[in-house]
DNA sequence: CGCATTTGACCCGCGC
DNA sequence: GCGCGGGTCAAATGCG
């Protein structure tokens, strides 16, 4: 299941307009990753989520993106949801890891993982945890342990899939990143979004 | 020895 | 006005 069928896949930055160069990466290294080629971007769900009108039925990782009035099913704000689509990724070592950050305000991921510490290359401090009322599973907060850096994050076991985990960033770091690229698939199936993979910029 | 994580308590906001 | 749920803080503990 998973990441099969994936029809697209979209490469985010966490610097948002800071990382607007990051354009210009050369495509990756190929690989066997089979998400990379056929990648048919088309306009790309982000695109039409970012639509007014088209939200929640697109894809649930919008059920968290709902935070300026965007709520679904009755919103039609935009999402501040920055989102570059390449159609040449071809990088992909699958190791579902974290999630991308929004350029501004929230954006929440599922990622088909066992562990629920998704490296995503920033430095995180736990400062809390809570269970949640719809769900069995715990929460946990984090937050960017880099001084002057309020992003702050949240993870938790998706309710329904155990298999998934569901992070959600929330705010923009202010600080050097890692340069830490996520691509990002969706299954054209159940609309659903899937992290194939990460690429590690120079250091 | 220093730092990160853990866990429970406390506080705030929202809904009923 | 009260209760519930969610989020954050803070002290203690464990690990590196």
């Amino acid at each position: 299941m998973a990441v099969a069928g994936a029809g697209a896949a979209y490469r985010f930055h966490p610097h948002g307009a800071g990382f607007g160069r990051s354009m210009a990466f050369p495509p990756p290294p190929g690989s066997g990753c089979p998400y990379s080629s056929g990648a048919s971007l088309s306009s790309a769900a982000f695109g039409a989520a970012t639509g007014p009108g088209v939200l929640q039925q697109e894809l649930d990782v919008l059920d968290y993106l709902s935070d300026d009035g965007g709520v679904p099913g009755t919103a039609g704000a935009p999402l501040p949801v920055e989102a570059a689509v390449v159609p040449d990724v071809g990088y992909c070592d699958h190791t579902s890891r974290a999630a991308a950050v929004a350029a501004s305000g929230k954006i929440a991921f599922r990622t088909r993982s066992e562990e629920e510490i998704l490296e995503d290359g920033y430095k995180w401090r736990k400062y809390g945890k809570k269970s949640v009322k719809n769900s069995p599973n715990p929460r946990n907060y984090y937050r960017c342990s880099t001084e002057g850096c309020s992003v702050k994050k949240r993870v938790e076991r998706d309710k329904d899939d155990a298999n998934y985990v569901v992070t959600m960033y929330e705010g923009v770091h202010n600080h050097a990143s890692p340069g830490t690229i996520y691509y990002a698939a969706q299954d054209p199936a159940s609309g659903r979004f899937f992290v194939t993979g990460t690429h590690q910029l120079a250091p």
